[in-house]
RNA sequence: GGGCGCGUAGCUCAGCGGCAGAGCACUACCUUGACAUGGUAGGGGUCACAGGUUCAAUCCCUGUCGCGCCCA
């Protein structure tokens, strides 16, 4: 005998184990040897990382698609992996190291700290893995990858090294995004820019040859900037050629205060005569747009700060090149080693002090922040590796128009198109431990060697000189998403010749959320396509984010994050499961109430009570079970109701649609399978045995498995559990739940057998709500009367009448010409129907009731007659809806006249 | 500034040319032999606003207002 509720708890690690060894996941199973393959890479999540809610829906729905295609028979691959994360996890590590009060990773170099960080991995990795399992994840875990791997990190050096040798990837000396806590190059993506109250400082810089006088206009130029403290650093002015009021000063100089340097005035489209003063001082070291200025100028490019963003002044030939011994530049010097922080006070007091400094403006502006560090962002002047990626761009930019590769839902194809068509050289290399360490090899000279191992780029440099020489490795290692890029056919054993790639690569659909179309999805369709000659994936499925019951982000500083964890402890994996499913309709995000999960587990305890039900009743699957063949309608019907739940359930799932789907099976299970068919098969099962009885029987147990079977790719635990408990009575099963297979109904709708339940399910429906209506009390039963019938429909409610005693509370039947007096009475199929309510009724209420009735059907006769009026409604609209119209009309007529007549009964 | 999206029941959301729907919440009744994590019935809507297209608009178009997100 089942337990009264299903137990989460104490069922889901049996039956992952039951999975686990049946090896039910296996990719490349011998009896799908000749089937379709499906495949999927998972979204490697951080190794070090725990599942959060954004994980548990974005592996939910890969893992209803691959149980999906799995008991379709195809031959599944689910790729699971992970990844190093480069600055996440070396963040974590020399953070722990800084707790446990331990030598930081430079004191303990570079060997000893990559121990350490093998060793947390070892000891978290797990982690993940272990919650992505308990979530239900059918992932094939033998073929499990880290993107450290020993293969994969053989691809990422091909990739380098070919790339390389074909130009597409370069060293060059440009700004970059310098997070100056981490001490790191970050690529755009990597920063965050950040709205923040600041000022807009304005500075009087002294035109040469003139006394500056703050009074006389005409010995200065006010430029106006946002980060005063770079002006040590300035080689130019610059003003817009078309500026009528500045325009004349182009090609004049001025000598930058405090340090004396001779800068020229240039004339540049960049200055915009709107904004600020017109005139903007240029920076090229030290800002993007300036950069690109001091370029078309030919300016010199002034470096004045270190990589911890602190003043570099001190033996800085570029910065004192030219400049001559003054009071001022004493003071400035003095700042060297001070912040960017203190230094920009002291710079603005400085001017201040010497009526430099006019005006001083508030000002909103975006500040460039590290998505990992938090700190401002530099743009600072170093040798970084760069891929091209525009020229790998264009043929993934061509595969998504082509429609080779496309998204759902499509309107992501534009973000797609955007950032494609506008993206800037990657800068790949990290100054990072942890990570790729990238296969470059310097001579003395700098002449550089890119290779596979250090032995060929020996063999590269010998070629080179002529004789051999000491080789030193590139300390720095590659960007995380570099690698990341390789992943749908890194896993699969790319470069090696593995059978794995060509069986799966291109894989089916790629599932991910649009917070990493840029890092991730692109980059994988840049590489795949030139490295495979053949895109990554056909679909990419870009699902929502969840957020909080208000819609807010989950973040931890919030505090309002859910653990998914938590979720499964309480409510069961398939209940969460389920409701991310529910709610995961196309181009929304999740606002996640913890309500909704209660209410599917509540679905499951009611699936399992059904089943429950059936056990007691003697339900069992048999042998020969032939649902073309039934006999008796209550049972035609379901299965003709099972057939269309089948096939919204499965069109839904191929079309992504995930939340119809689960919508669609949640229906069909609680308000047809429970609502109606287990209550009106109720008499037949606790009634007499007999040929009837083991029909209704047979077909409840096999409903039963076609429910649970439509269930499993979103409740795989409950379903298995109750596959392998139904699984005990009746035939023996061929194989467990998530490999058996996928149900396709044909031809089981039945026309009279509708009509007969349809016409039982609307009698039963009014008799309910007359009497409600009423106030009858619950569980007084009441006769029934069905006025003017013809005998079909006598026949037929003969039949019904053990279930109208059961559902409706009916006492007895009669059939009758004129209706009893002082009777309830309703329309049911254009019929009327009539509740004795003789001693019961209230006459006014039920007077009050017809009268409203009347009304509402008047109301809609009015509206229809509104539109069938209208000649040009009649002339252009489709005949079907015009007749559609008509029907409607005359069925409210004829129900308004029913009631009008039962009204004058009442007096 | 550019782009994308969203305003539908008290809340969370479906629907997207032809009777306005679900879950939760709410109200009333029901300890009926699967299930109170349940059953039955019910109340609740100018589909943000204003124009336009159409025989017909919650749905398509334009604009306005409000709210998100992404990119500069």
């Amino acid at each position: 005998m089942m337990e009264k509720t299903f137990d989460p708890a104490s069922v889901e690690a049996r039956i992952s184990s039951v999975w686990e060894q049946a090896q039910a996941f296996r990719a490349g199973r011998a009896d799908r040897a000749r089937a379709d393959t499906f495949s999927i890479v998972i979204p490697p999540p951080n190794v070090t990382g725990s599942l959060h809610m954004g994980h548990a829906l974005n592996n939910t729905l890969q893992d209803i698609l691959c149980r999906f295609e799995r008991m379709r028979g195809k031959d599944v691959l689910w790729q699971p992996g992970t990844d190093h994360a480069g600055i996440a996890t070396q963040m974590v590590v020399e953070r722990q190291l800084a707790e446990r009060q331990e030598p930081g990773r430079r004191d303990m170099g570079r060997e000893k700290f990559l121990e350490k960080v093998w060793a947390w991995k070892a000891e978290s990795g797990g982690t993940i893995v272990n919650q992505l399992k308990r979530l239900g994840a059918s992932c094939d875990w033998s073929r499990e990858r880290f993107t450290m791997d020993e293969g994969l990190s053989r691809a990422v050096l091909k990739v380098f090294v070919d790339l390389h040798a074909q130009g597409l990837i370069y060293k060059d000396k440009r700004l970059v995004n310098w997070d100056p806590k981490l001490l790191t190059a970050i690529s755009d993506l990597e920063v965050q820019q950040v709205e923040t109250k600041g000022h807009l400082w304005h500075f009087n810089y002294p035109l040469e040859g003139k006394t500056y006088d703050p009074e006389d206009a005409s010995t200065f130029i006010t430029v106006a900037t946002t980060r005063p403290e770079t002006m040590l650093g300035d080689t130019a002015v610059a003003v817009h050629p078309e500026n009528e009021k500045l325009g004349y000063l182009i090609g004049k100089k001025v000598l930058l205060p405090l340090v004396g340097r001779l800068i020229p005035i240039v004339g540049d489209t960049y200055a915009d005569p709107e904004k600020g003063t017109g005139a903007v001082k240029i920076t090229p070291a030290h800002d993007f747009n300036d950069f690109e200025v001091g370029k078309r100028h030919a300016l010199p490019m002034i470096n004045i700060l270190d990589a911890e963003g602190r003043l570099l002044l001190e033996n800085n030939e570029a910065f004192l090149a030219g400049v001559k011994s003054s009071d001022d530049l004493a003071i400035v010097m003095a700042l060297h080693g001070v912040d960017r922080a203190p230094a920009r006070k002291a710079i603005i007091a400085m001017m201040e002090e010497r009526g430099l400094c006019p005006l001083i403006e508030p000002h909103l502006n975006q500040v460039p922040h590290g998505d990992r560090s938090g700190v401002v962002i530099e743009p600072w002047l170093t040798d970084q590796w760069y891929v091209d990626a525009h020229t790998l761009a264009q043929p993934a930019l061509k595969a998504v128009r082509e429609g080779k590769t496309s998204f759902i839902p499509k309107n992501w194809e534009k973000t797609y198109f955007e950032w494609l068509e506008n993206i800037q050289p990657w800068c790949i290399s990290r100054q990072l431990w942890w990570g790729h360490q990238i296969p470059a090899w310097y001579a003395p000279e700098g002449e550089v060697f890119v290779a596979l191992t250090e032995v060929e780029a020996h063999a590269k440099a010998e070629k080179h000189f002529g004789h051999q020489v000491e080789l030193k490795r590139d300390e720095d290692v590659l960007d995380t998403w570099f690698s990341s890029a390789l992943w749908p056919f890194s896993t699969l054993g790319w470069p090696d010749d593995a059978p794995e790639v060509k069986r799966y690569y291109p894989t089916s659909v790629l599932v991910t959320g649009f917070d990493i179309i840029f890092f991730w999805v692109a980059r994988m369709m840049m590489m795949g396509i030139h490295f495979m000659d053949e895109i990554p994936f056909k679909h990419v499925y870009i699902h929502a984010l969840v957020r909080d019951e208000k819609g807010a982000k989950m973040s931890k500083s919030k505090g309002n994050v859910i653990d998914p964890l938590d979720l499964i402890d309480t409510y069961g994996a398939d209940a969460l499961r389920f409701t991310l499913s529910a709610m995961a309709a196309q181009g929304r995000d999740i606002k996640l109430a913890t309500s909704r999960v209660e209410g599917y587990r509540n679905f499951a305890t009611k699936l399992w009570n059904a089943s429950r039900f059936a056990e007691m009743n003697g339900c069992a699957r048999t042998v020969d079970f032939a649902p073309e063949k039934l006999t008796i309608d209550v049972n035609r019907w379901i299965l003709g109701e099972a057939q269309k739940a089948v096939a919204e359930v499965s069109g839904a799932i191929e079309a992504y649609r995930f939340n119809d789907a689960a919508n669609g099976a949640y229906r069909f299970v609680w308000n047809i399978f429970c609502d109606w068919y287990v209550e009106l098969t109720k008499p037949i099962l606790q009634g007499e045995d007999g040929p009837a009885k083991d029909e209704t029987r047979a077909t409840t147990a096999h409903v039963l498995d076609l429910i649970i079977k439509l269930l499993h790719p979103f409740m795989p635990f409950l379903t298995e559990e109750l596959w392998a408990i139904k699984g005990a009575e009746g035939p023996a099963r061929n194989s467990i739940l998530a490999l058996a297979v996928w149900p396709v109904l044909h031809g089981l709708e039945h026309e009279g057998a509708e009509a007969e339940i349809g016409w039982m399910v609307d009698l039963i429906s009014e008799i309910r709500s007359v009497r409600s209506e009423m106030n009858v009390p619950a569980g007084a039963q009441m006769p029934l009367v069905l006025v003017g019938v013809s005998t079909d429909v006598q026949a037929r409610a003969g039949r019904a009448l053990d279930t109208l005693k059961r559902l409706a509370r009916v006492s007895e039947l009669s059939f009758a010409e004129v209706p009893p007096a002082n009777s309830a009475q309703m329309i049911v199929r254009g019929a009327l129907v009539a509740l004795p309510l003789d001693g019961i009724i209230d006459i006014s209420a039920e007077k009050t009731r017809l009268q409203k009735e009347i009304g509402k059907f008047e109301g809609e006769v009015k509206k229809i007659d509104a539109k069938l009026g209208n000649a040009d409604f009649v002339a252009r609209a489709p005949d079907e809806v015009v007749e559609e119209n008509r029907e409607r009309r005359g069925d409210a007529v004829s129900r308004i006249e029913k009631m009008k007549a039962a009204l004058d009964r009442l007096s």
